[in-house]
DNA sequence: CAACAGTTTAGAATTATTATAATGTAGATT
DNA sequence: AATCTACATTATAATAATTCTAAACTGTTG
């Protein structure tokens, strides 16, 4: 498994050590063409039926949050009761299809740089983030 | 009371009947000069502190989603553990102050126009929300 | 390869939200 | 105004999502 020593140095680089836990992790969310979209349920599942890795589900937020605090997953807040995890932390934008309630990125072609003439004294912008709410034409809206 | 009365006819629009609890709920959010941002918890208090009214968290819940339902409130998804609710229902941006914790309105002219330049075949856009994130300039990043 | 610090784990605790079922009440009917 | 009925409210229980805990385990360092 070359590729998995490129997970460990990873880890190591953001300081956690690779433990075989957080190498499938790393398997799972990185060893991929596209970008990936998961709640913390989708992550589990995933680990358990695909990896046959049984892994305890504190393990997962902790290792998902050190991630995303160290800055190697980006949270997104669909509304109170979804929220999702993205293996691409580069600023972007996304939808999200109602529908399916699926999670789509937008690249930087799709949406216009966001232009903001208002700044608040004392304060930088951290981030911004832009949520496209899509449905089937021909359904009430949420 | 005449300002009650608006709240009753309001309420009856939206088939909602008027208990006095919805009454008082309408007061707390809607007899203001400035739109209102809130957490279900932050209605609560101010139920049952400021306004001297025990309600139950069950109807405070329903309540606040039927509105939202029925279009009188916007939820602004911060992130997994904080949710707002927006007593300003228009389509319209937001600035979360990361020290305090607050949610600022954004009006029409404190952003241009978000250009969408992607479609999604067979999707209607249902909402355009933009979040900007701002800290005080001397501290760490999120 | 021993020792230590960081990690994993199952399960308990916490928090947020929703469901339930009994009681209460607004509004229509008389 | 008394009565009726459907909808509301309430306290409490149930569920769900997340975090904590403490014991067992395991990379890593020397």
């Amino acid at each position: 498994m070359p590729k998995n020593c490129n997970f460990i140095e990873k880890l190591r680089e953001v300081g956690l050590r690779p433990t075989k836990q957080r190498v499938k992790m790393c398997e799972v969310l990185y060893n991929r063409e596209k970008t990936f979209h998961f709640t913390i349920n989708d992550l589990v599942k995933l680990l358990s039926e695909k990896m046959n890795q049984k892994i305890s589900l504190a393990t997962v937020y902790n290792t998902v949050h050190a991630f995303e605090k160290k800055g190697y997953l980006k949270e997104i807040s669909i509304d109170s009761h979804k929220s999702y995890f993205d293996t691409n932390t580069s600023a972007h934008h996304h939808f999200f299809d109602e529908d399916t309630q699926e999670l789509i990125d937008c690249d930087e072609n799709d949406i216009d740089k966001i232009n903001i003439k208002k700044n608040i004294t004392g304060k930088k912008i951290n981030s911004v983030e832009v949520l496209v709410r899509v449905a089937s034409d021909n359904q009430t809206q949420k």
